[in-house]
DNA sequence: GTCTATAAATGGATAGAC
DNA sequence: GTCTATCCATTTATAGAC
């Protein structure tokens, strides 16, 4: 009764699981239907087509990636607290990543979510921005002209595409916590991107620094 | 007879043309086949099927890629050279555009591509490096410590990246000569980010960039 | 080298019984 | 809500004639 999960929620989260680990073009409704024991006809029954189930993991995704994105506009942070904000941005995408693996397939397959994800990747670089002006305000940073802008742009870039490169660059480990070292990689290729704009405590952040690369080393 | 064009080369030609267009994998054989006036039997006479067609033309990329990116092996660029550089760069891979558009889909069609297209990420990476290393020496930029390696970096993730970042944030241009437009966006953003390091000249660094930033407008 | 015709495989989708 | 059975469309791939 109360135990009982819907068989909607879990054609989401078995799609879900299934889009991250083969990636979204690689699994067909009938493998989700076959791989929860259930017919592709009951699948069908409850979502009209595999857009559809990308359509609601979409849903899903944005709504709780604003909901972390509207942490630093709550409240500023230090920079302990922006180190733990740009860990849990990455642990949101790494959630649903199969949409920042496959983009372009996935855009292709549902193009009315493109302007979402569009919107979705301003969202993002008005965040850092905002974040960086009270890193600025609190002189922890500073920037030349333009350079503060230039750099919102590019952390949000960073965010978006940050899987694809390391999935380029390091070879896919397929181990048990590896999402785990892929996350501590991403946040650590952000925060040293701040490093150069940094003109106080230049020494704690570099020891933070290292500290955190040892750890995941 | 001597101006006769061989079959082969029309495919691998209109294959290229079609997949930046729509999309790799909107494209089928029976496409091409049918854009070129030949029957699918035919085009199957001369490539096994789509992914030797894709392999065939990466090998043609990476053969031009590799040639540009010798150019500042051979020879130390001034700024300007460098200019020219990262255009012609980006020409390149505009060129052949569907890959970096379409690339987990790419390299799920084609795997044995990954690591070709990784060591080529990598060579990107150390080509810039090198240019900036000379930049350095000529006393034009300055690094602290780190700082080097970690742009060389970014900017071959920025390289790699650009067009569908760009394809995001900017609306499809269908016109025509929006090539052009992406290609000088890529190659300002691209200069925008040495900027910060440089420590002679900059007047006349800030002056190009502004005076390119009007042309494209 | 090039064609026609067709096979084989897949993935998306629906009708109707239970 | 769920199943079985089936259909349709697309794409890849091959056989054999010209």
């Amino acid at each position: 009764m109360a135990g009982k999960v819907k068989t909607r929620d879990r054609i989401l989260k078995t799609a879900l699981a299934l889009f991250n680990q083969e990636g979204e073009h690689q699994v067909s409704t009938v493998d989700i239907a076959a791989v929860m024991g259930i017919s592709p006809g009951n699948l069908y029954y409850h979502f009209k087509g595999k857009e559809v189930i990308i359509e609601a993991l979409y849903d899903d995704f944005e709504e709780e990636m604003r909901q972390v994105l509207s942490a630093p506009i709550k409240r500023a942070l230090d920079i302990e607290d922006n180190w733990v904000f740009v860990y849990i941005l990455f642990e949101e995408i790494n959630d649903f990543r199969f949409f920042y693996y496959g983009l372009a397939s996935v855009l292709e397959r549902c193009p009315n979510l493109r302007p979402r994800f569009a919107r979705l990747l301003k969202l993002k670089q008005e965040t850092v921005d905002a974040v960086l002006t009270s890193l600025a305000k609190a002189g922890l940073v500073a920037f030349g002209p333009g350079e503060q802008a230039a750099l919102a742009t590019r952390l949000a870039a960073h965010l978006t595409f940050w899987l694809q490169y390391r999935d380029l660059t390091a070879p896919a480990q397929t181990g048990k916590n590896s999402g785990r070292a892929i996350i501590n990689d991403g946040v650590y290729s952000t925060m040293i991107q701040i490093a150069p704009y940094i003109i106080s405590h230049r020494e704690p952040y570099a020891a933070l620094l290292a500290e955190y690369f040892k750890k995941q080393g």
